[in-house]
DNA sequence: GTCTATACCCTGATAGAC
DNA sequence: GTCTATCAGGGTATAGAC
């Protein structure tokens, strides 16, 4: 099963057992179907219930899907912030994120596909909510090639394009991963942080 | 509107006038809502068609989405192939792939987004078709990595993984290309070459 | 090849008993 | 909080006239 990956503590604000159950649940199905592919039964079979009882802790399917997408933004950028915190060097703090951003996305490509491709299914007032985290997270790229290039140590033709770059090497992972070609996570995080590093004119080192 | 941007040289291959219309506005509708979130009877109505006529040119909705995706997939193979054609040298041919397929996901990504986030809409014998095509591609640039590295030119960790940081990293443009960032393509795909070339460990020049 | 009309099923969501 | 039963609407696709 290539949705077994969702891991539940990300539900760790969750207090009901029962909506943690639908939010792995909802993740693999959305991930596999799409949101707007997966139905409301789809939904309560996986999580072994009636297709009603899912009214009980969601009064729409979308509320499921923006519980989904609220938690999984906010705890990428907070594993994010987490993950940088007191790396100020440049180039280790570039290869910090990436290998961070680079694993996460492959350890976890199933919530990474429906955090980056059913945004448009949300209601625009959802949709502007976790918009918010979104500029966030690139900020911190950005921000990190900024700061690179104000030292001297990048090099690069536009600082808000190699931030983009770096966001895209590491994210466009959830879309390839688990299509037959095993890897390990740990080692393509290593590799796409030397890319990155490289990338950005700064030496291997 | 942010669809505006099917070519309709396209469909060139195609005879029929109403065919290509409706793989123009198919394109405009599953880039925006998905294949599964996207009605026959929308697609006949931005096509200027009752619902029923529809089937006259295509017996079923998936018929539409694979003749969008077959298409698709071959056009952009031939493309990068003819834009990579007689360039040998490893540097050179890298920032002529990527700035292609970079320009091309700027210019045609809503294309680009029902050809790659649409793929499991498909049935197994039709994906598994396109997939041929998309294994193609793929090699298109991993190829040229290897030759690079065999050259002595390009230096990296693995040759497979850094053949798909160059595909993501053009690729990945379609997802966020017409979200508040305006840009022109060609500067983006400009750049995109750059970063490309350092990543691989080449002098920039 | 296009239309109007419609079949038939499945969808999201609700009612009301337990 | 869960269930069975069900509703109203909309989904894909077809029938048959022009």
């Amino acid at each position: 099963m290539t949705a077994a990956t969702v891991p539940d503590e990300l539900w760790n604000s969750v207090g009901s057992p029962t909506r943690r159950r639908l939010l792995t649940v909802g993740v693999e199905a959305f991930a596999v179907r799409g949101f707007h592919g997966t139905t409301t039964r789809d939904i309560a079979a996986r999580a072994g219930l009636s297709p009603a009882a899912l009214y009980v802790h969601y009064r729409t399917k979308e509320l499921l899907l923006f519980d989904i997408s609220r938690i999984g933004h906010t705890e990428s950028l907070v594993a994010l912030e987490r993950a940088g915190a007191g790396v100020t060097d440049p180039v280790e703090r570039v290869r910090t994120l990436v290998a961070h951003f680079a694993e996460r996305h492959a350890r976890h490509h199933a919530l990474g596909r429906v955090v980056h491709y059913e945004l448009p299914a949300l209601t625009p007032e959802h949709r502007a909510e976790v918009v918010v985290t979104r500029r966030k997270i690139e900020r911190v790229f950005r921000d990190t090639v900024a700061a690179g290039v104000a030292e001297g140590v990048f090099r690069v033709d536009d600082v808000a394009d190699a931030g983009l770059a770096l966001l895209s090497l590491s994210l466009d992972i959830c879309r390839w991963w688990g299509q037959g070609r095993p890897r390990s996570p740990r080692r393509l995080a290593d590799h796409y942080a030397n890319l990155a590093v490289a990338m950005l004119g700064a030496a291997a080192g």
